[in-house]
DNA sequence: ATGACTATAGGATATAGA
């Protein structure tokens, strides 16, 4: 089974390069964020066409997120990440899919840094660690991916140097990033790939793909019920490649749900 | 310190992204 994160950058305008990576890749799951598109412009005709089930939340310029099931409907969970009713922005979205629990996530950006911006990243952020602990312990295998947002460590950049002060760099950012992992998730890429450097976004700038001058900030992060079904992770550069690509490109994992053991409910003395 | 580039909304520029 394999479930992929793609931040598309406006769905319209990425919608011939969705329904090629769809078509190639074949992921069973797909989260989708930055739809920048309001939920009567989501393109569900389209993409039940191609195979797959969606749950979408649109929003009119900016943000947005959807989860794509191939073959299947995903079950709604929730739409709203829990703690502020005020918080009309979307970007959280979870489902089960064949059993499995899926939450897609855009977490806020945060720039510029320090200011308002700023501020809702982290309050977000705590928003989700809080969401996140009850996940962590679940029985149920959970996968919680999306782009985050966050730079986990010097070795998930380039070069550091010219994005010391932005937000995704950020101290404040990265001890969040931390306190989230140590609820008991699985980074599924550093997990794979612990001394090789993995990005998944490179700027519209100073031909930062043709340098390879990415980031990692979308990332698959694993509950300790789904962790031992983790065979391999990756991300599909090509499609950072295409012409009129978006700035990130689609992250995935594949696994093994049999290889789960039963719940204990189900297994003999 | 700034801007490079791409997107949406709208119909010129302003705002957001990361």
């Amino acid at each position: 089974m394999k479930i992929a994160t793609f931040n598309v950058n406006g769905v319209k305008t990425r919608l011939a390069h969705l329904l090629r990576w769809l078509e190639k890749e074949q992921p069973d799951v797909a989260c989708l964020q930055e739809l920048k598109a309001l939920d009567e412009g989501f393109p569900a005709e389209t993409l039940r066409e191609a195979g797959y089930g969606a749950l979408w939340k649109g929003q009119r310029s900016w943000n947005g997120v959807a989860i794509l099931a191939r073959g299947s409907q995903p079950v709604e969970i929730r739409r709203v990440l829990p703690g502020d009713e005020a918080d009309d922005q979307s970007r959280y979205l979870e489902a089960a899919v064949d059993g499995l629990v899926v939450g897609c996530l855009y977490l806020p950006n945060g720039n510029p840094q320090p200011g308002p911006k700023f501020a809702y990243k982290l309050a977000w952020f705590e928003r989700l660690i809080a969401h996140a602990a009850a996940l962590a312990d679940s029985e149920h295998p959970v996968l919680l991916c999306g782009d985050y947002n966050v730079v986990p460590t010097d070795f998930d950049i380039y070069n550091p140097r010219s994005w010391r002060k932005d937000a995704l760099l950020q101290p404040e950012s990265r001890a969040c990033w931390e306190r989230l992992l140590a609820q008991g998730w699985t980074d599924a890429i550093r997990h794979l790939h612990p001394d090789e450097p993995v990005y998944t976004f490179w700027d519209y700038f100073r031909q930062h793909w043709q340098r390879n001058a990415g980031l990692r900030i979308d990332h698959l992060l694993l509950n300790r019920r789904l962790a031992p079904a983790l065979r391999a992770a990756g991300v599909d550069t090509w499609v950072r490649g295409e012409e009129k690509a978006s700035d990130h490109a689609p992250t995935w994992v594949e696994l093994e749900l049999s290889r789960l053991s039963k719940p204990r409910r189900n297994r003999r003395a």
